[in-house]
DNA sequence: CTGTTTGTTCGGTTCGAGTCGAACAAGCGA
DNA sequence: TCGCTTGTTCGACTCGAACCGAACAAACAG
């Protein structure tokens, strides 16, 4: 029994429909290298009227408080969550989704592939460096990998600075 | 003991900085969503001088040979080697890296993300069309959540048809 | 036909991520 | 002050992915 009795008003096809859509979200979730509940939490909040506490995730969630406590930290760090630190000022905290999902998808990016490629790039060129002049097939092969990363890195870093509907217009209005 | 004998004509900067950059390889393949078996054995293969078969792959990789047919296999599959069916006939296979690393990422990009995206998408729409005209709340919050999906596969779209050159132009010349 | 080499498949092991429950810390109200 | 609730941290457990070795299949050489 996953869901609270809180939310029974909704229709069943609302409930139903809710419950296809945090699945997806808990499927997506692993692409973008989170856990299922991470998804199923995210999506839990993201239907949620109001920001919630730890205890009503519990609750609305089936899972630990533990669980709870450790996903939702990692969500904020992301940022798909927010801390809604709690206006009676008491110990309670609550927790909001992001809905812009754009924007933190970018940061998502940012901190995983950015800087995968930043690091790589580093590596490569310090590896670059230490050759010499003898070393031909080793030193075009690193050369190569180097230029394609440079590459990735001016990409991704172009296509963090705009929206996706700016996004989307660049690439539609590109030759065509 | 990792690499071969065979190798070991090569100086001891290339060999350090060849080792870098497979380490920084095998990194990266966990990014992906790959092992980080398959990272090396990419590696390996992207600096070899000749296709190489599996009991090569074996003696350069340290791993065992039920490992390398396995990664090879799915590295085959995902597109970043490929099979040089045997010159001789015979039953020997030999295994050579994709070096337009490019058109890889892009497969790859088809394969996990937008196949994410494509099913999300059909789930969320399938929820969509199940509610009734009550279910105010839930329909807005599914309805911003589709478009956002729709959003995103036509970005992902459009840029799996353009070339890493072609892409990088389209966002340089972007408003400005 | 027999032995050898190559490649695949299968069962088992290891290791790390995800999850849980319990213990602990921190605040609030009686 | 003493409970009660909330949130975090810790050790243990589970489960799946990665990897290995052995057994098996397939092809060629002699």
């Amino acid at each position: 029994m996953r869901r609270s009795d809180e939310v029974a008003r909704m229709s069943e096809n609302a409930e139903a429909a809710r419950e296809r859509v945090i699945e997806s979200l808990e499927q997506s979730a692993e692409v973008y290298g989170l856990s299922r509940s991470a998804g199923r939490i995210y999506g839990v909040l993201y239907f949620a009227d109001a920001p919630l506490s730890i205890p009503e995730l519990v609750d609305r969630t089936g899972y630990a408080k533990s669980t709870v406590s450790n996903v939702t930290r990692t969500l904020t760090r992301v940022g798909l969550i927010h801390r809604r630190s709690s206006d009676g000022g008491g110990r309670r905290v609550r927790f909001a989704a992001e809905r812009e999902i754009w924007y933190i998808l970018q940061d998502v990016f940012q901190q995983y592939v950015q800087r995968e490629l930043q690091t790589t790039h580093r590596t490569i060129r310090r590896a670059e460096r230490g050759l010499d002049d003898g070393d031909g097939v080793e030193a075009e092969r690193i050369r190569e990998l180097r230029e394609t990363y440079e590459d990735l890195q001016e990409i991704v870093e172009l296509a963090s600075e705009l929206s996706a509907a700016e996004l989307r217009d660049a690439l539609d209005s590109y030759e065509g």
